[in-house]
DNA sequence: CTTGATCCTCCAGTGACTGGAGGATGTATT
DNA sequence: AATACATCCTCCAGTCACTGGAGGATCAAG
């Protein structure tokens, strides 16, 4: 399998060369292997898992929830009531945060038609997404 | 009407008293008015630009982002194309950021149905969430 | 064998909070 | 009136998740 260099994981990912560092640091992602003259290299399981983690991160979650969240795909079998929860839970804050998305959707779709016209009557963008539920 | 404290505005929103007066000192909420002995005192409006900011910090925007769509509803006669532009870039932000959480939720409940049956065959949680578009 | 791109480590800075020290003020109780 | 306790004030240091740059090594192409 192609072995990638550090800034071809990053074209590929969106992640920047500095980041994904960091994120080896924090053990988010593995130790990557070196070459001789210490080089990281990365292969495609590699491309994926930080895909991944730039979603969830993109998507509001922290470090340490995707560490958890990888968690649950790297040990498949074991603890499955946990992972299961987990999963629960993380659905949960994923759902309040789709109706709120929806709120904020909705009300920028009016904003930006209601200026189509040519002047907008009242922009009522903080009214209606200070009403969205909370969590 | 009724002026309310800081604690008491902080009660309300959710938003903690020190992080209130933060967004005090980079000017996302305004200057609030103050007492004769200093203290800051509110009003509904503040709790609801307050619930606002909260809802679209937690969603994801940033400070800055927020007080661009704060200015949408302040002047909502001026520059209405600048503000049309505005919420058609928040509208595109919002609409990939949703369909991501699509992904995400879509796999979290097959990890937690799958999970549920006592052991689960293979979690993919990773595999899936990384196919998710990027923006 | 030099040039330019890419890599390395290390470290300082940023954005958005968060918490605490040290002190003043407000309210309720004795 | 004195004490107690909550709440407020300012200021400042710390955290999380990056981001960018200095200073230097390595590699591939001309």
């Amino acid at each position: 399998m192609a072995m990638l260099m550090i800034g071809e994981l990053a074209r590929r990912t969106g992640v920047k060369v500095n980041t994904i560092r960091f994120y080896e640091d924090i053990a988010l992602m593995p130790k990557a292997a070196r070459t001789d003259s210490g080089r990281r290299t990365y292969s495609e399981a590699d491309v994926k898992r930080l895909t991944f983690i730039r979603n969830g991160r993109d998507l509001g979650f922290s470090t340490e929830e995707l560490k958890s969240l990888i968690g649950l795909s790297e040990h498949p079998d074991l603890d499955c009531g946990a992972a299961a929860a987990i999963a629960r839970r993380h659905l949960l804050a994923v759902e309040a945060r789709m109706s709120r998305l929806m709120l904020m959707r909705r009300e920028l779709e009016r904003v930006a038609a209601n200026c189509d016209g040519g002047r907008m009557a009242d922009c009522q963008v903080i009214g209606a997404i200070a009403e969205a539920p909370s969590h």
